[in-house]
RNA sequence: GCUCAAGUGGUGGAAUUGGUAGACACGCUGGACUUAAAAUCCAGUGGGCAGAAAUGCCCGUAUGGGUUCAAGUCCCAUCUUGAGUACCA
């Protein structure tokens, strides 16, 4: 009987549909065991072989809990908000949701078909209102929330209230805007709701607030940074300018240090939690405050990680958008300043960054005075100094800081030397173990110690204070786009207010065009039902706003992170209509015990769930405050792309030999034309478009040899391959074993399916190996001493492979122990059985096939691991290698009791030994028990 | 620039605490079966030198040093590749 896999993967991908064979119960005696996915996008494109590699492998790892009697949840969904569906739309004219479903049933059409141990009775789709209702809850959670420093969570904003109205806002402490008043409880009593709406709004943990977008007129539409390139719209190359925008932010930055802190807490990858510690980035110094010379109201305030140096400072520099540019700059250096700051303004961001050697600046005019020496510092204006960082300003020191450095050396400014014996004429000494000198009450100091004594001293005189400073900023909540959720805010007044949670979800309304209204507000401007009528509770049509009691409806919608900041707490109870999850569910299964995703994610979605599931545990809402203890980030599966190279300007297509010197055009075309060796089918190339229908080719040997080159798998370079054929062609279990063959799960390697012959053929022999023991039966034999240790370093091997996510590993072991049992012919039944369940989670359907014909009437699923018995592995001797000054010459097979000086006795008397050493005498013979025997000399 | 990861046969990769480098697979070569092909099975396969062969010797894990009885593995320097980040004071 032959290996059929289309009919075995059909037949049991069925029958664990029909028996819920994987459905995950809430309630059960079992330890719990959560693998999850990140949920993907649905795009249009379909999947390909990229995507399943991580499913792949927290399959296997949620089987392979199963097998060890845990309660497994491993569910899957969509992330199903997004920009494609939407640009799509606008050009089509079809809605999103239509699409999204199509592309979502395309999805799960693939992903069945490569027997997934998926709960799909716990499917979510971030878009549904069924969910999305709870993203809306969240957000008005998030609104009446503050963060109380003391003690040091978020708290509801009735405790921030109750503190105003008993203390003022003496007793508060808490993050919040910059420019917050202080007032008296009586003050705060005396307030009109609006001016007491209006305070709380700067405390709130979401909030209002006038923030720069890229704006693209032509496109009618806001772009992100990385849609524009050199100031241009990357689609169209149009012009892009900076637009403020009132925009809903996120106080992430409150949560800077918890998710610094957390990291510590949590099995994630070392690359990952470096990527967000570098991105919260964690600076220790002081704060200074610098009185300005003949402005004696004013001071500057800078930070620096370095107060130790301040005795070098020579000069400050102001960030050119510095709101004080404006007061201090002196009548003769006016035109100057106004000129620079007028330029700067013009560079985008991006340019400013991108451009780091051409160094700019201008004086004020003004002077700065000394905290310690009272000297005048002359102040300046750089736009290598950033407004959104610290204070937007820096006190330079030229002689420790490289760009303070060259931004002195270029004006001439003083370079004071302050570091004992050290030549700074060439370039700014930044080594943090010399010795300060030069420094009044700091010289003779080392860095740390000066550090010390500079903020001590600092405290004492009132001129500033130790101080932590994170470049973890505020999060931009708002996108002006259609395809997203809606957010459950009215306006009264120009107050943002929540609709109450009873009444959500506020579902997204219909609109005709997709595109920005001409006036330039976001898509949802073209709904003609959207306000807010508070006395009926109803979203109504807009020309009923009076006002009064119907209000206008908040026109953006939350960005993508947005529903995948709290997704993996919804998989726990994803079916309940009153809340996000019931106590009892978030308590039984509490966290996601096994993450796997991509490591793009490290400072977007990753950083964003994390503070989610902070602020819902500071609310009392989950029982843990980070949601995934193990993380792994799988690699990503690169395509090989395939090029012609078309001679510049004509229809001439040269095979890649032939080029030479000749100008020619590298050009895309389709993996699916090329075989395996390079060779490009010509009459599918022209048949492909129109374009290339007159093709000519330059061939060598016949044959036209197409370039070679590793690239990310993506549509636009025609390299993508999909599942689908390699499922119809070797079947589901060939692909399971291939994937994880490939290579180390966390690595990136280029799809190359010239290896899956291997994997499959594995699969044959398995299947013979059973065929071969009596039918597929197994005959009820005390298997030999050989056979049960292949069994038992099978089960050891794969049991630590498994648990070490080396997957790659365990497929070859499988092979060594196929390969060994056929050799054997072994045919016990004792063997085949806990074989077949140590091969399961990687091959399911050809297991369970085999399973069922061993005469088991129950899915392998539900059976248990074997158990590894150390005791079949014992051996009495060890084929030892003899090395002589390292080198391996011989093995010497010896019985492991032996002692180390009859090893050495043993291994001297030997011919070969004789016959190496050539009459000398050992300097020194190392003897490793059960390892290695070395003989120096 | 900074941070992190990595560099092993023709190819993907293995070698978990320093202890037989190249497991397993692909590819290739030869053979068996076959009219033939496919499939399957068997043997060989890092490079070099010597030998009819068994076998022996030399070289070999990006490069150059070092530690060690012993280094792919540890240390220092350099080069290359990939990822993230970027005037962060």
């Amino acid at each position: 009987m032959e290996y059929n896999f289309n009919e075995i993967e059909a037949k049991w991908q069925q029958y664990w549909a029909e028996n819920q064979t994987f459905k995950a119960e809430n309630n059960s005696d079992k330890p719990k065991f959560y693998a999850l996915d990140m949920f993907p996008y649905p795009s249009g494109a379909g999947l390909h072989v990229g995507h399943p590699l991580g499913y792949i492998a927290s399959d296997i790892f949620a089987r392979y809990k199963r097998h060890q009697g845990y309660n497994v949840l491993h569910p899957q969904g969509y992330d199903s908000f997004g920009l494609p569906a939407e640009q799509y739309a606008i050009q089509t004219g079809q809605h999103p949701a239509v699409t999204t479903e199509t592309n979502i049933n395309t999805y799960r059409k693939q992903l069945d078909k490569i027997g997934f141990s998926f709960d799909w009775s716990r499917e979510i789709r971030t878009s549904t209102p069924e969910y999305y209702k709870h993203t809306q809850w969240i957000f008005t959670q998030l609104f009446n929330s503050w963060y109380n420093r003391t003690t040091d969570k978020a708290e509801k904003i009735e405790t921030l209230i109750a503190l105003f109205e008993t203390h003022g806002t003496t007793e508060v402490s808490a993050v919040c805007d910059e420019n917050v008043i202080e007032f008296t409880a009586a003050t705060w009593k005396a307030y009109s709701e609006k001016e007491k709406e209006q305070i709380l709004a700067k405390y709130r943990l979401t909030y209002l607030s006038e923030t720069e977008v890229n704006w693209c007129p032509a496109l009618g539409t806001v772009l992100a940074n990385d849609e524009i390139i050199n100031g241009l719209s990357e689609r169209g190359g149009h012009p892009v300018v900076r637009k403020k925008m009132m925009q809903w932010s996120m106080r992430i930055a409150a949560y800077a240090q918890r998710l610094l802190d957390g990291l510590n807490t949590i099995d994630w990858p070392q690359p990952l939690k470096d990527a967000q510690t570098n991105w919260i980035g964690r600076s220790q110094g002081a704060s200074v405050r610098f009185k300005v010379d003949n402005h004696p109201q004013l001071d500057i305030e800078v930070f620096t990680t370095r107060p130790d140096t301040i005795f070098g400072v020579t000069f400050m520099t102001l960030a050119p958008e510095h709101e004080l540019v404006s007061q201090i700059v002196t009548d003769d250096c006016k035109a100057a300043v106004q000129n620079y700051v007028e330029a700067t303004a013009k560079r985008s961001e991006r340019d400013r960054m991108a451009d780091v050697k051409t160094i700019s600046g201008a004086f004020t005019g003004a002077y700065a005075i000394h905290p310690f020496t009272g000297e005048k510092i002359q102040i300046w204006i750089g736009d290598y100094v950033l407004a959104s960082y610290g204070t937007g300003a820096v006190m330079a020191v030229p002689c420790g800081d490289q760009r303070d450095w060259d931004f002195a050396h270029h004006f001439n400014i003083e370079i004071k030397n302050i570091f004992e014996g050290i030549d700074v004429s060439e370039k700014a000494c930044e080594d943090k173990t010399a010795k300060i000198t030069n420094s009044e009450f700091l010289s003779g100091l080392t860095v740390k110690k000066a550090t010390k004594l500079a903020i001590y001293e600092l405290e004492k005189g009132g001129f500033g204070q130790g101080k932590t400073n994170y470049r973890l900023r505020d999060a931009v909540f708002s996108r002006q786009r259609y395809w997203g959720e809606p957010f459950p805010v009215y306006y009264v007044d120009g107050m943002p207010k929540m609709i109450d949670s009873q009444h959500l979800p506020i579902l997204l309304p219909e609109v005709e065009k997709y595109l920005p209204t001409e006036d330039g507000q976001p898509p949802l401007g073209n709904a003609e039902v959207w306000a807010w009528d508070c006395e009926t509770a109803k979203v109504v049509p807009c020309d009923k706003i009076d006002h009064q009691t119907v209000f206008p409806l908040e026109l953006n919608t939350m960005p993508g992170w947005a529903g995948s900041s709290w997704y993996f707490n919804r998989y726990m109870d994803a079916n309940n209509t009153n809340e996000f999850a019931s106590k009892e569910a978030l308590e039984y299964w509490k966290e996601v015990d096994l993450y796997l995703g991509g490591s793009e994610h490290a400072t977007g979605h990753l950083l964003y769930a994390r503070f989610w599931q902070k602020f819902l545990f500071d609310l009392e809402y989950v029982p843990v405050d980070e949601f995934a203890k193990k993380l792994i980030n799988q690699g990503m599966i690169l395509g090989t792309s395939a090029f012609v190279y078309r001679l510049e300007g004509t229809q001439t297509y040269i095979s890649k030999g032939l080029i030479n010197d000749q100008k020619v055009q590298p050009i895309h075309v389709d993996v699916s034309f090329v075989n395996a060796s390079n060779e490009l089918d010509t009459e599918a190339f022209k048949a492909w478009r129109e374009e290339y229908k007159n093709a000519e080719f330059v061939l060598e040997e016949g044959k036209y040899i197409v370039g070679r080159e590793v690239e990310k798998m993506s549509k636009s370079k025609f390299n993508v391959v999909n599942p689908d054929s390699i499922c119809e062609e070797y079947g589901a279990d060939s692909l399971r074993l291939f994937e994880m063959f490939l290579g180390p799960l966390e690595q990136s390697k280029p799809w190359n399916t010239a290896g899956i012959s291997g994997s499959h053929s594995f699969l044959k022999k398995l299947w013979r190996l059973y065929a071969n023991a009596n039918n597929f039966q197994g005959i009820e034999e005390v298997p030999s001493k050989e056979e049960l240790k292949v069994l038992h370093k099978t089960i050891k091997k794969v049991q630590e492979d498994i648990e070490n996510f080396s997957f790659n590993t365990s497929v070859s072991t499988f092979m060594i122990a196929v390969n060994e049992l056929s050799a054997l012919k072994c045919n016990k039944k004792e063997i085949l059985a806990p074989l077949l369940v140590l091969i399961s989670p990687y091959a399911p359907h050809i297991t369970e096939e085999l399973w069922e014909k061993l005469g088991n009437t129950t899915s392998i699923s539900t059976a248990s691991f074997p158990v590894f018995d150390e005791s079949h592995l014992v051996e009495s001797s060890k084929e030892y290698p003899v090395s002589f000054n390292g080198k391996m010459r011989f093995k010497l097979e010896l019985p492991l009791d032996l002692s180390k000086e009859e090893i050495e006795k043993t291994v001297m008397a030997h011919e070969k030994t004789v016959a190496q050493l050539q009459g000398r005498t050992p300097k020194k013979v190392i003897i490793v028990p059960g390892k290695i025997i070395n003989i120096v000399g």
